[in-house]
RNA sequence: GGCGGCGUACCCAAGUGGCAAGGGAGAGGUCUGCAAAACCUUUAUGCAGCGGUUCAAAUCCGCUCGCCGCCUCCA
């Protein structure tokens, strides 16, 4: 397996540092206000490696944290006029409720920043005690120049940076580089006894704590959204690495962005949606698909349209898995082969090498989809060309079930179709129930048996008008929702 | 200004040296009472442009053009 280091640049084989055992971490979110979609990117994106190494057969320890004590959640919540716990709650629960939605799982371990000012205050001491940190006022800052290797994820030049000089500036700071790892607080604010007075955790210092509690001082992947690179994992990496004086982390993953009109999707340029915004449009699935159908470090330029099409190809997997159900529950004594089953069966039995080839390779989930729908066009072929007999039966059943695996670890296909049918029924707004539709099914199947024709297609005309799709079959007819109206 | 990335068909999108995956849209066809679905054929002698390296380049190197990101909070 290999993935793409952005401390390196390069790709590399993952090695994990415990044979057979992986530390993950991936930042979570500031728990301020609510997520966008970008948050649910990076959400799947770990989630689905995170399932990915474990299919692979390695125990993987996935830690995701939440972010809540912040300057932001303060800010929140004075203009609302709460509490500030109450403000990182709220939008605890909102975050969990969107994952929730999204069909993301929890996390093995989902730390908090204020669970940890133990450890936290542990590590800015000793990072005062080696000459790394100084004190100021009630503040702790990190002294980036002690840190040789500053720079190093981001491929930053400090002297660089210096003359860019668009960094904020503090005159009491040695330099303006230097980054807090306390802040002193001022009356009112929350606040934390520590060594240096009451005051709370700077920003990139909660990670360093979190992940050496529960990871240990080393582990094995760090991910994030790739605006964390620079200043926040840079200066985690610093913090970490001064402290203990181990490597922090072997590869480092970044998520790429999600862009609207090509502009990188931000709060700041306004150009966002919601998860829930979305989600009332499109089932969970939909927005997994899409973003999966890019690679997870390339920009994705994110469109109704492009929703759309996702769409219509998860709903071209669901036809596909109907048309086995039908096949595998027609019993059939008489054995017809047909040329389509050789090449059927050879495919079946490359695909699982190639799947995880395609995986293996820095997650290459789109190459991964493209096999599936390889598969599942191989599998409509197969069908068409009207075999029987139990090996045909055996072929199609092992092309779901490869169906069924690989979308287990995508986290997707993971419905029955009926349930996928409910689901588009409530998103396109679907104003007859199903009986009602049953019953105009059930007097269109009498007027076709009077070879009454006209009636036929008045009665399917409505239903289409109405985003229904019917479909004669030799033994009746079934219904689909219509994607593109 | 510094650093990084991207540009593949009508659209989306894989592909880091060896015949250009996959999906959507379009056209034609098979099947069907007609449809739908499915399948087949078709749509890039070509990968932003120009040079170079190589037996061989979308892929490596150089230059040019265009777009974007980070350098400040950000998934």
């Amino acid at each position: 397996m290999r993935v793409y280091n952005t401390l390196t640049g390069k790709k590399e084989d993952i090695v994990p540092l415990v044979p057979g055992k992986i530390g993950m971490y991936a930042c979570g979110v500031t728990v301020y206000d609510v997520c966008h979609i970008g948050h649910a990117r990076s959400a799947i994106v770990f989630d689905v490696m995170r399932k990915y190494l474990r299919f692979r057969g390695l125990d993987v320890k996935y830690v995701r944290n939440f972010t809540d004590i912040d300057d932001k959640i303060i800010n929140r919540a004075r203009q609302e006029g709460v509490r500030w716990d109450e403000v990182a709650k709220k939008y605890t629960d909102e975050y969990y409720a969107d994952m929730d939605r999204l069909g993301v799982g929890r996390a093995d371990v989902e730390p908090k920043a204020t669970e940890h000012i133990t450890e936290i205050i542990a590590i800015v001491r000793g990072l005062v005690e080696k000459g790394y940190a100084y004190v100021l006022d009630g503040d702790v800052y990190f002294e980036v120049k002690k840190f040789g290797d500053y720079g190093k994820l981001s491929k930053r030049d400090v002297e660089d940076m210096l003359a860019g000089a668009r960094v904020e500036v503090d005159e009491r700071k040695r330099s303006p580089m230097d980054f807090a790892l306390w802040k002193s607080s001022k009356e009112g604010e929350p606040s934390w006894e520590s060594p240096w007075g009451p005051g709370r955790p700077g920003w990139h210092i909660e990670c360093s704590a979190m992940t050496m509690k529960h990871l240990g001082e080393s582990f094995d992947i760090h991910g994030g959204g790739a605006d964390l690179i620079f200043p926040h994992h840079e200066n985690e990496l610093a913090q970490s690495e001064a402290f203990t004086g181990k490597p922090f982390v072997k590869y480092w993953v970044h998520n790429g962005f999600i862009t609207i009109d090509k502009e990188k999707m931000s709060k700041s340029l306004g150009n966002f949606f919601t998860i829930k915004e979305i989600l009332d449009k499109f089932d969970p699935e939909v927005l997994r698909f899409f973003l999966l159908s890019t690679h997870y470090r390339s920009p994705i330029e994110f469109s109704d349209a492009s929703l759309r099409e996702a769409e219509v190809s998860i709903d071209r997997y669901y036809t596909t898995w109907i048309r086995t159900e039908d096949f595998l529950k027609e019993s059939s004594e008489k054995v017809k082969t047909t040329a389509e089953e050789k090449p059927f069966e050879d495919l079946l039995s490359s695909f699982m090498d190639k799947f995880k080839e395609a995986m293996d390779d820095d997650f290459n989930t789109a190459l991964a989809l493209g096999l599936i729908f390889e598969l599942i066009r191989e599998a409509n072929k197969f069908l068409d060309s009207r075999p029987s007999g139990q090996k045909a039966m055996e072929l199609i059943r092992k092309a779901s079930d490869l169906l069924v695996q690989s979308g287990g670890v995508l986290n997707i296909f993971n419905k029955k179709p009926d349930e996928w049918y409910d689901a588009l029924m409530l998103t396109k707004k679907i104003p007859f129930s199903k009986a009602d539709i049953l019953e105009r099914i059930r007097r269109r199947q009498e007027a076709r048996q009077r070879k009454d024709w006209t009636e036929a297609d008045v009665i399917r005309k409505e239903l289409e008008d109405q985003g229904i799709i019917l479909e004669d079959k030799k033994n009746g007819s079934v219904w689909r929702v219509m994607i593109n109206r």
